[in-house]
DNA sequence: AGTTTAATGTGTAAATAAAACACATTATAC
DNA sequence: GTATAATGTGTTTTATTTACACATTAAACT
């Protein structure tokens, strides 16, 4: 075990051990956050979860939490958490719904508001050497620690929902990509098939897509073209509706 | 100053001590709810706020909440706020947002669960005799306390939101309504002007709205007919959609 | 080198949904 | 009895969404 492995699972067992302080010692109520990571990897949408080290929950799956501190924004616990088992800083993060029931976390009253991020899993890789963590097909997640299969559901829901709002998707794939990938993306998420061509005119159509003259490498069939997505064109129009959905 | 009215002043002290004793005593989180609670009259959408009685905020309106008990579910908490203010037990919620900035609240850290509900102002009357209470038309909402103004302004774009998606609206009519008092609310809620007939075409073709083959009564105009809503008959619809939109 | 394979790239027609639009009817107010 | 102000009702147009087929390209294979 490295020394980075080992102090990671040091600060997850003081974690825990916060929770009893902060619950058993007091009658108040404890606040975490919790995050469902998700990814997109051989075409099929991820999460990334850890194994439960409570007795209760052994060999379990469990989100990725903390409890917040005092002087923290809660936001901020949120990139918190991403930055301590991702390593990245600029992800796309949101709050999607509070998990406050008195029984939900068998350490006592633990409220915990739940996040989604979207990360581009070819910046990563790195944290993943961590054995304890690991990447779910989000098809075949069950089973998990705590409320946590609940709180899954829910941001994945969310995710569903927004992306066909908004193009979130873009923050799951590298920088450069190809329609291809781009729509096994939003089938993967949908978790439905959709017609080629109809979604290629969809997304140049929002014209944020920008020709990168360039085409797919090492693929075993004809490449296509390579594009990227315009992410300050999109944040500009953004702006022009505030107010109407945001 | 009845009875009633006096219970309902000190409750509020009380809570504000609360406040104070759970966060300047000790490092550690309060958590809260906050209502944002919607009512229609004359027409217009209305938001049912309270005077401030901190110092800081003084003459300024504050959404209903409370702290959250600690063996309360935290739905339970919102519900018992509902209950205490409005007397009404069966209304519409929905929990909408957690805001939790570490100064947001003067009395130190307070995060606080936002929830927006819809009840029928006609089934309720009663207890807006606190004169502390008043319904404030939602369109000249301004200066509010603490961080009131955000919380109200996100949850007024969430039922935007989520009233184009499900017919909530109805929450908000007495039993009995006609089709311009819906057309009314609709066009209350999304601050737009709406055409008549696609309106009801709209409507009918949801099939949710019952005739009651009554007329209104006492209107200055020619009457409208009267319909219900079929809650049940939409309650068994939403089941058969369970994992896609709810 | 030639053939096979598997994906890319492209447009049009049909169906559905949304928006625009006008007049006869009815009860009340005067 | 006349004027007023709202109700009630369909059709046309437009925009959006869905369905659908074939030529092209590069890699893989023989």
């Amino acid at each position: 075990m490295t020394a980075e492995e080992l102090l990671k699972q040091q600060a997850t067992v003081k974690t825990l051990q916060a929770i009893q302080t902060e619950v058993e010692s007091t009658n108040r109520i404890a606040l975490s956050v919790d995050c469902v990571i998700f990814g997109f990897d051989e075409s099929k949408l991820k999460v990334l979860l850890i194994k439960s080290d409570l007795k209760k929950y052994l060999g379990k799956w469990s989100l990725l939490g903390d409890l917040v501190f005092p002087k923290e924004d809660i936001d901020a616990a949120a990139y918190r958490v991403l930055k301590q088992r991702t390593g990245l800083n600029d992800v796309y993060l949101e709050q999607v719904h509070t998990f406050g029931n008195v029984n939900r976390h068998p350490a006592g009253r633990v409220v915990t508001v739940a996040y989604y991020s979207l990360i581009n899993v070819q910046h990563h890789k790195i944290n993943i050497l961590d054995n304890e963590l690991h990447w779910h097909d989000v098809k075949t997640v069950t089973e998990m620690a705590f409320d946590h299969q609940e709180i899954f559901e829910t941001c994945l829901r969310q995710l569903q929902k927004r992306v066909q709002e908004h193009p979130l998707g873009f923050n799951l794939l590298p920088k450069k990509f190809s329609l291809r990938e781009l729509q096994n993306l939003y089938e993967a998420i949908l978790d439905i098939k959709m017609d080629r061509r109809n979604f290629r005119k969809k997304f140049f159509a929002m014209d944020f897509l920008v020709d990168l003259k360039e085409m797919e490498q090492d693929v075993p069939h004809r490449p296509g073209k390579l594009y990227k997505f315009n992410f300050d064109k999109y944040e500009r129009k953004k702006k022009k509706f505030i107010g109407i959905d945001f």
